[in-house]
DNA sequence: GTTTGTTCGTAAGGTCTACTAACAAACATG
DNA sequence: CATGTTTGTTAGTAGACCTTACGAACAAAC
């Protein structure tokens, strides 16, 4: 550990309260950081001549002293480009302010498995030639297991092994480019964008159903890089649907979008009467957010976990499901730990991912989460 | 982060390599650190005056060049002090070297509940004079929920709850005095003397059933210090024992020992054919294998495990019990998560608390670990 | 209008940390 | 014995942050 990885430390922290806190003098971020306003000037000096903060003029004075020169993050000075390859028909990329805002919107079908590459790529460079500003850099989440380094060590649905996605990006795009787990992605959004707490976990229900792990406020990616692959976890001691995957009751096989659908319009076709399909519905949602909970209760123990956060279709999991999902928890862990866990849907709708490879490159290149 | 922090960190990085790769010279220092020579001169310089590293005499000439100086932690200059509360009938008290090795070794009956901190106080007192190098500090390993300052938050058995136990002893003692949860401590344990990797659960079965969790080499507190807490979490969706929390089929009323030894003595009265009591025997210590198993299911998908390791009575654990759990734990995960799932006994024993009450010490007054 | 006290930002100088460059000591080898 | 190698130290330098001191800009009190 050198002095200049203090000095970066510093500079991060600087950019890290600027963002979350907004606008504030010198003065304010000494107080706030701890360092003297003497090494605060010089940081912020610093920042100002490459281009990541500026200032805003004084603030209009509310008490005696000189008034406080306002700073602020160039927020309209860079962009970041975030692209979600985890829909099942299209590939969908953005531009985004440094504060998740989406200022443009791109969406592509689904290539070849071939093409899947030079897709993003032309997707990515369209995105950045769209941008009015600078680049900050380039995200993206990708289903399957995701490495440290954004090498994909497999991804079934795209025929990926092994294969270095960013590094084939990087050298392509020639901007600094950063490959993550499309659930990882949606749990940073919510805890930089969403307000979530430091532990977290986030269910991402889709084609299939993944997760992402927030714990003491870092992700978690586990001894082979495969953490949050709970889909083909068996659910229960009394059997279940049949899985894709040839096990029975498995996690995904129960709640994915394709299986609960599939159980839905089912019951709809032998119901006639209108006022009991609902209840069927109902229980047919409650039934998938029971095993949900099932499956959770021993990492919410485990993890003493607070949150947990559900991503998906809203017409699917937010009512019963969610409901049975909390119910379930509450029955099934100490009074204890399930006191104050909260089971919510994220509020980011469909950019989850979008703004979860933004936070990606906002916390590469800056530091900032 | 100030520099003085970076140089701590500098410090500990010395103290961390020759503490497990054990002497070595200034030069193999700087080779296997990135520091420069003359910077661990200088920090070695320090930690020599310190008292902690010691110049061990010339290392036999291999080949060309001056021979180097030897050096490594003074590993008898210092001592730690270690409790356990853990136990159900007694405290254990124990001097541990640097090397957590046990010198000393000191039992006290379980004293009654208002006479707790004393008699804690009187076993480290005891200690602490029986030792007979300078003490580096006190761990204690205890039953209960314990926040990161050693304020015990919940310890029913104690009657504690909000009680800053790590305050009382540290006034008491006039020592460093460091309190975590006990299967924190030994999951500590296994890490630094059992060489488990860094991403590992170690379920603690005893009158209870507890867990400690490393992540990332880290270890988990969870959101509200319970992290591990695992002993009332529900189990299968089959019913099961009745559990002194007033629910069914926690797995503390699967594994704990008082509910196995009442299950296998039960059994024992019930058959009087010597092979099928053996049969019936194993049945039980599978059963309650295959329900540690499916607690673990969603914990081992979720966070990637690749090692649990079993810590309590081993002619209970290590047998069918463990065997159940490894089983379980394949037919229940992906098979790309479970390859490669360990499950074993520490190799700790009696004095995983103890050892890894050290740990603590190591790690908070030393930065090694 | 003047004085007083406060707050902001900057300048100068000092301390701490780790680096590069250079060198003496101690050894093996041809 | 001369040469080359490795170790550890000395001397000097660059970077990072600190303390101290000061001018600028304001509010409040007189």
């Amino acid at each position: 550990m050198l002095p200049e990885h203090a000095r970066g430390h510093n500079r991060s922290l600087v950019l890290q309260t600027l963002f979350h806190q907004g606008a504030m003098s010198r003065a304010d971020l000494s107080r706030e950081t701890g360092l003297t306003r003497v090494t605060i000037s010089d940081l912020v000096a610093e920042l100002i001549a490459d281009g990541f903060v500026v200032e805003k003029g004084v603030r209009e004075a509310s008490g005696p002293g000189k008034p406080a020169i306002l700073l602020d993050l160039d927020r309209d000075g860079h962009r970041i480009v975030g692209i979600d390859l985890s829909e099942s028909d299209s590939f969908i990329g953005a531009v985004l302010t440094l504060d998740g805002d989406i200022v443009v919107r791109r969406e592509v079908a689904l290539p070849a498995a071939d093409d899947v590459v030079a897709t993003v790529v032309e997707l990515a460079r369209e995105l950045v030639a769209e941008s009015h500003a600078p680049v900050l850099g380039i995200g993206v989440g990708t289903p399957g297991v995701v490495d440290e380094h954004g090498v994909i060590l497999t991804a079934p649905h795209f025929g990926w092994a092994g294969f270095d996605l960013e590094g084939a990006l990087q050298k392509a795009l020639n901007l600094p480019v950063l490959v993550a787990n499309d659930a990882n992605a949606a749990v940073l959004a919510e805890y930089t964008f969403g307000g979530a707490g430091d532990d977290v976990l986030l269910v991402k229900v889709g084609r299939g159903v993944g997760s992402g792990l927030l714990a003491g406020g870092q992700p978690m990616s586990g001894s082979r890089h495969a953490a949050g692959e709970i889909g083909h976890v068996t659910v229960g001691t009394d059997g279940g649907p049949l899985c894709v995957c040839g096990k029975v009751g498995c996690l995904e096989a129960w709640l994915s979008v394709p299986a609960l659908t599939a159980r839905l319009s089912a019951a709809a076709i032998d119901s006639d009467d209108d006022v009991s399909s609902v209840d069927v519905r109902e229980g047919i949602l409650r039934d998938a957010g029971e095993r949900l909970g099932i499956a959770l209760a021993p990492v919410v123990g485990v993890l003493d976990l607070s949150e947990i956060v559900l991503a998906g279709p809203p017409e699917l999991l937010d009512g019963p499901l969610a409901q049975a999902t909390v119910e379930t928890l509450r029955n099934r862990t100490l009074a204890q730990s399930y006191e104050g866990v909260r089971v919510r849907m994220t509020e980011q709708g469909q950019d989850i991912v979008l703004r979860g490879a933004a936070v990606m490159v906002l916390s590469g290149q800056l530091g900032v989460s």
